[in-house]
RNA sequence: CGCGGGGUAGAGCAGUCCGGUAGCUCGUCGGGCUCAUAACCCGGAGGUCGUGGGUUCAAAUCCCACCCCCGCAACCA
């Protein structure tokens, strides 16, 4: 028996500082789609994600969350892998860094290299920023003071194991030159050289001493074993490197491809090839850095945030759905924008009315002339020919296009195919074939290329709409595996005729995209304000609020002419606004927006969280009288919790005033209304 | 002189490496069709390719200078 070649795929470890959303989502898809390709052409494919679950970061959090950092990394993992679930992601192994099969691996790696010479104790000797417990490198200064929180940085010395990094470069350089396809895309590699090797690397600080929470230096127990050696070699630890059972390590090392996103590039193709070099592993066939996805501006939201999480969309329109507009939308390797509108559109245009409807009208006329039975094609035509000259150059192009990871091109290809089936529809008129006997062999014909042509686009678009093929075959009456495989549009005519084609419901019901706009803004709202607020009465106070919202649109067109529905007296007398006078204001470490005011209301004390960095700085905001909104529920953010809200006007153009009260002499705890 | 991405039709983008009628999707306007999910098909309008200079027979594309936007990693009430 033939071995079939290996294909191995990696995403990077996701940190879990919070829930996984929509960047990761991309990411995972992606390699996702790759693999199921890659399985669907005849590779024993490998997909590896996970967890990096260590780090100072993950300490506080728990901390602060009052739970060990194993019980918050836990919490996240299991989230994570029900999302991944969720959005149909098959992968072969999930690793997770604080599990002893990785540790006891990674204490194995740190070792060799301690023995080998590569790494070796030292200072590191940084400036250092206490409250932001960071540190910065001269460069990274503003006017001599933290970037991040603006106060002074002071010099600090830790103790450290580093790795040394030059003694590999002049490898490293020579190894990028002559292996133009190992970093992607080629952009990348000239930013690698120019930035980071050509101007030499410097030894790399591979240990921590200010936190625990990491994999212990069996050798060392002050040391933990800093993020690079413990994170990057997960893609070795989990197919078992040096353990009794190398296998899978023997079987699909070195990986074909590392995922990652372009801001971490730079570990993926500097240090983890020196560390495998030491290791005398071979490197990664790839690393793929694709873009970003960035958030455009949600007109019809109102709301601030603009964290996009993946449950709500797919609870609406579709796990395939989502993966299509993922890999659709944007050119992997550069940056696009997310927003609901286009992917609305998008979904509507690409999947509704091309390929939904198509399958749609497909099927309904074999249906109605023909009694739902496949018939024979007869005498090809130039229009056959166009299809065909399409058909049998398709599986070539997305093979391609997949094989450079350019998912985007692939879909857009198949989607050609889609629009040269609609065109042929309108060419040879069925319609009009069906009114006649003579036109009763064309007509055969023109079914039996659209169903061949429709089976073929079920195949193609497989890997990246896992489910759907699947109910396009139901509705062609084909479940036979030998015509759902790549094999089976190598060539023209593998549907049997005879088929029994059964209408279904609609693959992809088009989409209102003004009103799905309202609910995704509000939808998406509701899911925040249930993560963040674990208390009933938050959560009971919004529902009401947003159920009162919706009866009064539908009450008062006034109301809902300007998005909000009409109160009573009584509504307003729940929410409770006192005067305040802000006593201290400073600016929340990483953090662009956030600013933590201190508040005297009334001689008591509160401390309160807006996002209004941009507009005002911490020195005016002191002595201003302003309005609180006193009695909403308190949230965390960035770790402090804000006792309240800053009452704001903003405008579309972006501007933002608060709310303050004339004469900033007035006395602070005032009730207002 | 921190790093990176970008400025091409109303919107989102491709084209830029390797100069030679400015293209795609959505929207819009007009027409066609009735098998289909108010879907599908055809056609039109709409761009001095950020600005200024240079090289060239020819510049979105090459060179120089400048301007502007965005991000630097995410629950920002």
């Amino acid at each position: 028996m033939q071995e079939k070649p290996t294909f191995y795929i990696t995403t990077p470890i996701y940190y879990p500082s919070g829930n996984m959303h929509i960047g990761h989502t991309y990411c995972t898809v992606a390699a996702d789609t790759m693999a199921r390709f890659k399985k669907q052409t005849g590779y024993d494919t490998y997909f590896l994600t996970g967890m990096d679950e260590h780090g100072q970061k993950i300490e506080r959090k728990a901390a602060e969350a009052g739970v060990t950092p194993q019980q918050l990394v836990d919490r996240i993992a299991e989230d994570t892998q029900a999302l991944w679930k969720l959005m149909n992601i098959e992968y072969d192994d999930f690793i997770r860094t604080t599990q002893p099969r990785h540790e006891k691996i990674v204490q194995k790696i740190f070792r060799k290299f301690y023995e080998q010479g590569d790494i070796y104790k030292s200072e590191y000797e940084g400036l250092y920023c206490t409250p932001c417990e960071a540190f910065w490198t001269p460069t990274q200064l503003k006017d001599g003071c933290c970037p991040d929180c603006g106060r002074p940085v002071e010099p600090m010395r830790e103790e450290s194991y580093f790795f040394r990094m030059s003694k590999y470069q002049d490898w490293l350089i020579d190894y990028i030159q002559t292996h133009p396809d190992f970093i992607q895309p080629p952009s990348r590699a000239n930013e690698m050289l120019n930035n980071f090797l050509r101007p030499g690397l410097q030894d790399l600080c591979v240990s921590r001493t200010s936190f625990k929470w990491g994999v212990p230096v069996d050798f060392d127990d002050k040391h933990v074993v800093y993020v690079w050696i413990d994170a990057l070699s997960n893609y070795i630890t989990a197919l078992g490197y040096d353990t009794e059972d190398d296998s899978l390590f023997q079987k699909y090392w070195p990986a074909n491809v590392h995922l990652v996103g372009k801001e971490i590039i730079r570990f993926h193709t500097i240090y983890w090839p020196i560390m495998l070099h030491a290791l005398g592993l071979p490197l990664p066939k790839q690393v793929f850095g694709h873009g970003w996805l960035l958030f455009g501006n949600d007109k019809m939201s109102k709301s601030k945030g603009n964290v996009v999480y993946p449950a709500p969309i797919v609870e609406r329109y579709g796990t395939d759905a989502l993966r299509y507009y993922l890999m659709r939308e944007m050119p992997f390797g550069a940056d696009g924008n997310y927003t609901n509108e286009a992917m609305l559109t998008r979904l509507n245009s690409d999947l509704a009315n091309d390929l939904g409807n198509l399958v749609s009208r497909t099927v309904a006329m074999i249906e109605k002339y023909f009694d739902g039975v496949v018939p024979a094609p007869g005498q090809v035509t130039e229009f056959e020919q166009t299809l065909l000259d399409r058909y049998q150059a398709l599986p070539a192009l997305v093979e391609g296009h997949m094989n450079d990871l350019q998912f985007s091109l692939a879909l857009s290809e198949i989607w050609k195919l889609v629009g040269d089936l609609n065109r042929y529809i309108d060419l040879t008129q069925p319609w009009i074939l069906g009114r006649s006997e003579e036109g009763r062999e064309r007509l055969g014909t023109v079914m039996y290329y659209l169903a061949e042509c429709v089976r073929a686009v079920a195949v193609l678009i497989a890997p990246t709409m896992p489910s759907t093929p699947q109910r396009i075959f139901e509705q062609l009456g084909v479940s036979d595996s030998a015509l759902t495989s790549w094999e089976s549009i190598a060539s023209f005519g593998a549907l049997p005729v005879g088929t029994r084609v059964k209408k279904g419901q609609p693959l992809f019901p088009r989409i209102d995209v003004a009103k799905e706009l309202e609910i995704l803004s509000g939808g998406k709202a509701d899911e925040k304000a249930e993560k963040k607020q674990e208390k009933a009465a938050g959560k009971e106070a919004k529902k009401q609020e947003k159920a009162a919202e919706k009866e009064a649109k539908k009450a008062g067109p006034d109301g809902a002419e300007q998005g909000y529905g009409l109160i009573t007296i009584d509504d307003f007398a729940k929410v409770k606004l006192v005067t305040a006078r802000v006593t201290a204001c400073e600016r929340v470490p990483k953090s662009d927006k956030l600013l933590k005011e201190t508040l005297d209301v009334g001689g008591r004390e509160r401390t309160v969280l807006s996002g209004i960095a941009q507009w005002y700085t911490p020195e005016e905001m002191v002595g201003k009288t302003v309005v609180l909104v006193e009695n909403l529920t308190p949230r965390k953010m960035r770790g402090i919790l804000s006792e309240g809200m800053l009452l704001c006007a903003s405008d579309d153009a972006g501007n933002l005033k608060l709310v303050t009260v004339e004469g900033g002499a007035f006395a602070s705890g005032c009730e207002i209304g």
